[in-house]
RNA sequence: UGGGGCGUCGCCAAGCGGUAAGGCACUGGAUUUUGAUUCCAGCAUUCCCAGGUUCGAUCCCUGGCGCCCCAGCCA
């Protein structure tokens, strides 16, 4: 616990929760993450989980894990899995609190055979084309089915025929009794229990009818005591047949209440489309690195704790908002500035010949890991008479601001000396392919002893004790700012989201481990590939770059 | 033309009748062996529009305008 304030910008909920606890309303807070197991988590679903654990904490309350697995046509343990993992990976703990809708089978069997009897509920035998032309339109109220006014006795015996599989899918099916002409369509008679002889990733083949999420979600909240049941704005017109169910049934009730989800710019979220990018081999993966998917996050290097910020960072709102991908890697570089060590690493070499500098002599330069934390330590960085620096950093013509190397010009090696470019050396097509240099040997550690300045800093290696690494430069997955505005997002995709390179790089990024992420000095943050990289053979996927505003000028 | 929501700085977002928080972005300037980081300063006389109530309105009322969601036996 911090002795700190903490900014707490307040949000909605919050305010509601606050005047509840105060008015007495609620003495205690319990949340629940709903997810349905049918895909991976995405970072949309990380807002909703931060909010659901991050209020649960604030308020010495608790959240559940609950997987609303409801329709076992699409789900599966891959993903409960999977989902439970991400979700400990942002550093959120259920605790005792692991819960499926599922486990409310037998309940919500129960509870559907009560609404009946009270006249409630009714089996309608229409095809689900017939319940579509009856439902009405968004003008024109909806009519009754013909099979409304059954008996109960006949409603009764239906249900429990439909529950022990004697009727074929979509034969039958069990409807609240609300009311058709309802200007709110979820109240237009919905289905509560529909027929599917589908084994269940839990139940196995106990069951042939499973409950739509209507009548799963409210109860299942209940049973567990839930006092908040955060969702998002699409759910706000369910809301007043989440409350019927609770209230015909004489439940503890919960309060739903609904938040904007968030929407990223350059990517989308529906699980559809992410599937589909999948499946169609769009992307390597749930886990490509440029996956919204927090496994695709965390594979590109993204840490736990930058994905929990922008969580805080973009707030809870009901307005549909848009956030831009550059505050997501606003705070991605906020927090591996902080815990990542420096090393150094050349994307695109071109070599350096020290004339004035042994071809036999080797030192060993110290370099630290972290500049402002010097307690890190530091490694070893060889050098040599030979280096490589990126072509970047060299310019035959320099315009007046660009203070790196030209002709004739001074530049200083980060972590060693100055050296000045005395020849420019090219092959028969007129591209640099070496520059003949001389160092100031008395310039280690420190600046010229006649006073004069050297702005420009470049990275190097040397040319003999550099190794060659893969290196993946990922950009936005979509080049549109909105995919779902282009015509197919499928063609909105970045043909260069993902380019495959080299590096040159210094020994200290050799003998690295999956996972670990490191900054190359001047270029970006790395992190090993987790799946592709080999022992002494680390494959670098670039996590983000590092802000450059010299690139904005140009 | 039905119902449910939402409209505060470029992007998020507090505020809930007493005279516009904060973050990000942006712009200056300082420090810097990363054109990074850090630091300091600036950045809405105004809250979608128009009326009204009030001593006083972003907050209340009325009427407009704009945007989002709903017609799955998906969640």
């Amino acid at each position: 616990m911090s002795t700190e304030e903490r900014p707490a910008s307040s949000n909605f909920i919050r305010t509601i929760i606050s005047e509840d606890l105060e008015s007495g309303k609620r003495d205690q807070v319990i949340t629940r993450f709903p997810p349905e197991p049918n895909g991976y988590l995405h970072i949309g679903h990380a807002k909703s989980f931060s909010l659901n654990f991050g209020l649960a904490e604030d308020f010495n309350g608790r959240c559940h894990l609950r997987f609303d697995d409801t329709n076992p046509i699409k789900e599966d343990d891959e993903y409960v899995e999977a989902i439970k993992a991400d979700v400990s990976w942002l550093g959120f703990d259920w605790g005792e609190h692991l819960h499926f809708a599922s486990d409310y089978f037998d309940q919500l069997y129960l509870w559907a055979v009560q609404l009946i009897k009270a006249g409630k509920a009714y089996v309608d035998s229409q095809s689900a084309d017939e319940m579509r032309e009856n439902r009405g339109t968004l003008t024109a109220a909806g009519i009754d089915s013909p099979f409304r006014n059954r008996s109960i006795e006949d409603n009764l015996a239906l249900f429990e025929q439909m529950k022990n599989g004697e009727f074929a899918d979509g034969s039958h099916i069990l409807r609240a009794k609300i009311d058709m002409s309802s200007p709110n369509m979820n109240l237009r008679d919905p289905a509560m229990y529909r027929i599917m002889h589908t084994d269940h990733h839990r139940t196995g083949d106990k069951w042939c009818i499973y409950p739509m999420y209507d009548f799963a979600h409210g109860q299942g909240d209940s049973i567990e005591g839930v006092t908040y049941s955060i969702c998002t704005l699409e759910f706000e017109d369910h809301r007043p047949l989440y409350e019927w169910f609770l209230q015909e049934l004489d439940i503890f009730a919960p309060q739903q209440i609904e938040f904007a989800r968030l929407n990223l710019s350059y990517t989308v979220m529906s699980k559809r489309k992410l599937l589909q990018l999948v499946n169609d081999k769009h992307v390597s993966g749930w886990d490509d690195p440029r996956m919204p998917t927090l496994v695709g996050m965390r594979r590109r290097g993204y840490p736990a704790a930058a994905i929990r910020t922008f969580c805080e960072r973009i707030g809870v709102g009901k307005g549909a908002s848009w956030i831009d991908l550059s505050v997501l890697e606003e705070c991605v570089r906020d927090r591996l500035n902080e815990s990542a060590f420096r090393r150094q690493a050349v994307l695109n070499p071109v070599k350096v010949t020290i004339t004035n500098y042994p071809a036999d002599k080797v030192e060993e330069l110290d370099a630290p890991n972290h500049p402002q934390q010097p307690e890190q330590g530091t490694r070893k960085l060889p050098f040599g008479n030979e280096l490589y620096i990126d072509r970047d950093d060299f310019m035959e013509d320099p315009p007046k601001k660009f203070f790196r190397l030209g002709p004739g010009r001074e530049v200083r090696l980060r972590n060693a000396y100055i050296i000045k470019c005395n020849e420019v050396i090219k092959d028969e097509t007129g591209e640099v392919v070496e520059l003949i240099c001389s160092a100031d040997l008395d310039t280690l550690g420190k600046n010229p002893a006649d006073g004069r300045k050297v702005k420009g800093i470049i990275h190097w290696v040397a040319a003999q004790q550099a190794t060659e690494v893969s290196v993946r430069l990922y950009d936005r997955l979509f080049n549109q700012e909105n995919p779902d505005k282009a015509e197919n997002y499928i063609d909105a995709i970045n043909p260069e989201s993902c380019t495959e390179t080299t590096a040159m790089v210094e020994p200290g990024l050799i003998d690295v481990a999956a996972g670990e992420t490191f900054q190359f000095e001047r270029v970006g943050y790395f992190s090993v590939d987790s799946k592709d990289s080999k022992p002494g053979a680390p494959v670098f996927n670039r996590t983000v770059t590092l802000r450059d505003t010299w690139a904005k000028m140009k």
